[in-house]
DNA sequence: GGCTATACCTAGTGTTACTAGGTGTCAAGC
DNA sequence: GCTTGACACCTAGTAACACTAGGTATAGCC
């Protein structure tokens, strides 16, 4: 998968994880590779800033924990169980209209 | 439709529409807008630097034309038709991905 | 002790859609 | 004739963002 065509879409996906369940930053990325079946491999550097982008947008919430290592768990807000639902009607849109034009 | 979400998959587009007829520039974005019902309305500052990023990379060939009105036409190379088969299938997975991931 | 996986971070890069301008032609309406 | 708007082309600069390439540190196993 080449890096720009993920462009835009990120966030949703991270919200999506999130919503499921509480998880720390590199739960992140197993998450995302497991429930893509390996395709989503995203480096640390692609995620982290991510998800401090989502925090500073209020999308996200996170707290830090110690059992055993420290780790930084994300939850969502409720503004980011909204912006969830846009960005899966947005995806909606999107695949549609692609969709209608490449095939 | 935010600006990013194109990002990576323009060009397969552009490929798709004048794989069926060669068109000039303009009428590229005429049949986009036509072929999603609107929802890709692009700008040209969009359009033509991806025009000529496609022919600098030898998956179009352009020619001027001028009955009546100076155009520059496009056609498709072999390179082209199969870089769009290319894009359709990279389509298909990425779509997939985050469908699995998102819904 | 050394190694691997886990876990976090950030400064800088590269790509690319878009903004905001510009030039010129043609047809229709006044 | 003149103006307006659609047509038709172009490009320099901007913004956004996934990614590269580094860095630090801990836990568990051999």
């Amino acid at each position: 998968m080449k890096p720009e065509e993920l462009k835009g879409h990120l966030d949703g996906l991270i919200l999506a994880v999130v919503s499921q369940e509480s998880l720390h930053g590199y739960a992140v990325i197993e998450a995302l590779k497991q429930r893509s079946g390996g395709a989503l491999a995203l480096p640390e550097g692609t995620v982290y800033p991510a998800l401090h982008r989502l925090e500073a947008d209020g999308l996200l919430r996170s707290e830090w924990t110690q059992a055993g290592r420290k780790r930084r768990v994300y939850s969502i807000t409720k503004r980011g169980e909204k912006e969830l639902g846009v960005s899966r009607e947005r995806w909606r849109v999107f695949s549609a209209t692609i969709e209608a034009v490449l095939t």
